[in-house]
DNA sequence: TCTTCAATTATCGTATACAATAGCATCAAT
DNA sequence: ATTGATGCTATTGTATACGATAATTGAAGA
């Protein structure tokens, strides 16, 4: 590529913004949410073992930015780290789970309670079409059904404007979608389109007890309809963790 | 070393808890633990370069480590973390400021609620014992003072036993013992000894209602009692931050 | 044939090396 | 004297190297 004017030095430093020219940090930022991706989708499955060598060959990334990814990925509980053994897909335990949709609940409220009779027309015009996608979604097409129902709650966090909220709904839901990969029912609706619409009404409203109060069932209404079907021990792992963990071994 | 029993392979596998032989990433934790401590007492100070050379030298370290515990850090908000520009501790803008306050108060509404009518006797005698120490460290040494009052909310989060909530309220508080250090008044008592005690008599009585109230009000009492003090803008770093940014820039 | 031990291999934990970038100082030109 | 360019230095981003630990496999003995 020529340069008409080379000797300008200022046009220069406004970093072109070409599709080549990655940052630094970039690569480490994409390994993270390509790994956080394929959690969340069940690419990669609860229990699974995660090296570090053959995940960085495969993204093209040494292991040191493996490790960093997997550093965050630990922190927010979707990925576990144990010493000398490596990484693997989180296995949430049943009491984590209800650690987290209790906590999830009380995100949510906050929510909701922030943004009842703050809505601007514009949001609750979006929300509305969302959930008409939703509706569209809903019979078929179970993960875009799923996926849409996560990103409501997501972007009604967003509307908060609380930077530190919506990070921790995000964490909350990304582990939620682990659970329920985990006990969820294969069917489960997970989020009932008319609850959705029902909340858009009481934030319209402004009536912040009501919102609250919407969300709150909502959310437990997931956890019953999914969460609490141990589905028969489907896997060993859940059967043999109680026996292993008595005798003081490590499940595998 | 001898081992009278080197045939049988069971008792060898408990791994030894020697002092001196240190597990492997533990010496990551200890970075990690280290530079949380010397930010959230503030020696080192909110917006300090972290240069990673000299903290891994100090520490004793190479600067994979340290690097390991600036992403720890940076994703609890204790340090901001810049492309090609490294590492420094937060200095969290007033509006973030506002936002941690208001998560905290949510998260700790959460906590009184799930705690009320749900205390032991022990746990309500060790929270009356607790309280006594604040009392009695109160007028004199400041810092201990503080740490107290931090604690207390601490050890009503654990005592939900929700693990999740627990990091969710050490997270929020360690971000408010930066924001109060930059924001606080000198001597801002922190939290009102009375206000604990009145807490932990409707947590005992069962109120829940009552408990999320005072909660609520204590924590927006700590707010109003130390923050939105700007205190004339001491720092150049507040007054120009905003022009700063307006040109694109990022503040030193 | 089954168990037990030992050697091998795979993988991790940490340090170091090398390339890239930003900040700074020096110096020339107007 | 001030402004702008140019090379130097410090520090970061990423990869690789090496020692250490755990998994595995194979062999030997019962």
């Amino acid at each position: 590529m020529t340069w008409s004017e080379p000797r300008r030095a200022k046009p220069e430093t406004k970093r072109a913004k070409m599709s080549e020219t990655r940052q630094p940090g970039q690569r480490a930022q994409s390994v993270y949410k390509a790994l956080r991706r394929a959690i969340i989708e069940q690419a990669l499955k609860p229990g699974m073992k995660l090296p570090e060598d053959s995940i960085g060959e495969q993204l093209g990334v040494s292991r040191t930015l493996v490790r960093e990814a997997f550093g965050r990925l630990a922190v927010e509980g979707l990925v576990e780290l144990k010493p000398n053994r490596g990484a693997s897909v989180a296995y949430p335990t049943l009491e984590e789970a209800r650690d987290v949709f209790d906590v999830r609940r009380g995100l949510e409220r906050m929510v909701a309670e922030t943004l009842a009779g703050n809505l601007t027309a514009a949001q609750a015009a979006e929300l509305e079409a969302h959930v008409a996608l939703e509706e569209k979604a809903h019979g078929r097409d179970g993960p875009e059904s799923i996926r849409l129902a996560g990103e409501f709650h997501i972007r009604l966090a967003q509307m908060t404007g609380n930077a530190l909220l919506l990070r921790y709904v995000q964490e909350v839901s990304s582990r939620c979608s682990l659970i329920l990969a985990i006990y969820g029912r294969p069917h489960s609706s997970e989020c009932a389109v008319s609850e959705h619409r029902q909340l858009i009404e009481a934030l319209r409203a402004g009536d912040a007890a009501r919102a609250a109060h919407l969300m709150d069932h909502h959310l437990q209404a997931v956890v019953t309809r999914a969460l609490l079907t141990p589905r028969g021990e489907r896997d060993i792992r859940e059967v043999l963790a109680p026996y292993a963990l008595s005798e003081g071994l490590t499940q595998p």
